[in-house]
DNA sequence: AGGTAAAATGGAGACTCTCTCCGTATATTT
DNA sequence: AAATATACGGAGAGAGTCTCCATTTTACCT
């Protein structure tokens, strides 16, 4: 008997490997050369012919999005992780770092999706309550074991990064940000 | 006798209308088609040969800024002709419009100049005086004679106009942008 | 005016990138 | 182990990029 067309069958193996793989070298490449590299060479280097690619992916902007998405997920999927493996400071620490990171994927990534796809908010939405969600339950945890004021906006920690990024020049912004990471933690405990 | 290498020669006549061609040519082009589109193309499309363009625009982030710069320069130069030509209120009001406009182009070609430059700051700032000079001028004008208050600074009117240019969805910014310089202007007139 | 050198032109062509098509290979199911 | 849906790779057509240089045009000089 077949299968109802819809519930037809199980993802093949190698697909999502594959999938994957150009993600993880698509992030490296777009972020080396720009949002022009070329496809090919990305399929290239991640050991699949450009036909692999453009199935999985079949224009730059889906590419892009792609890799925007799965960054972004990254980063909030990781706030479990470091609320579950370290004491709320260092969490929120650790966090913070790695959203400076992330920056700088999104810098490059959104300035090219805007002039291919029109309208930012729709591709930045999404992953903006998701980050949202990730910071709050990192300060709230901070706040909780009494290692932070708890008047303190969660928000502000992330739009104060994003600041630095678009205002900072060159390439020493994330100096900048990692130094700010301190700063807005030390500004953020308990008035002694 | 020689003239001095320094100012060895007047530039060539056919050589500036080429080059005011193309920039033409390419505002239109990139507003219709997106930063990617064929250099040749437009090359063509301005009756020259690929090399023309080349020589004077020897890449495309050099073309994307040079019709960034010329589109803010006309602008910018607009309003000595308006301040000269009509009465205050409406050289002013005359003049946002044209603002509006330009903010199109500006729309286009930022994100594109980000992405492939990497500081915006760099080439924004120059164009940013020019247009904070010409706003002004023109306020002070309407202050003078009396058609608007004195307490107006004159960068909220451009900000006003740039932010609804962000925030505003799809493709009727613009609408909303020119009924905001009616707006503007209404709310910035001596009180009665 | 006419001559001349500097400046500018344009388009052929080498190269790169994009994207599709389809014969072949592989994972899953029975 | 066979059957079949699924995915793969890479050749190749087409578009875009950019250079080179023989030819044309222009400005300057006498």
């Amino acid at each position: 008997m077949k299968r109802s067309k819809s519930a037809s069958r199980k993802p093949r193996a190698d697909a999502q490997r594959n999938r994957e793989r150009i993600l993880e070298v698509a992030k490296v490449a777009f972020t080396r050369s720009g949002a022009n590299a070329s496809l090919d060479d990305i399929a290239k280097e991640a050991g699949v012919g450009p036909g692999t690619l453009y199935r999985h992916f079949p224009s730059r902007e889906e590419l892009l999005q792609a890799v925007y998405r799965s960054e972004m997920e990254k980063v909030a999927a990781a706030e479990r992780k470091f609320a579950q493996s370290m004491p709320p400071l260092e969490a929120l620490r650790a966090w913070l770092l790695l959203f400076v990171d992330a920056i700088e994927t999104k810098q490059l990534i959104a300035p090219a999706l805007t002039t291919l796809i029109g309208d930012p908010k729709k591709v930045f939405a999404a992953s903006y309550a998701r980050m949202q969600e990730a910071i709050r339950a990192l300060v709230n945890r901070a706040v909780k074991s009494g290692d932070i004021r708890k008047d303190v906006d969660p928000m502000d920690l992330l739009r104060a990064l994003v600041g630095v990024a678009h205002v900072a020049t060159g390439t020493d912004w994330q100096q900048s940000a990692r130094r700010l990471v301190d700063i807005l933690i030390a500004g953020s405990r308990p008035i002694t």
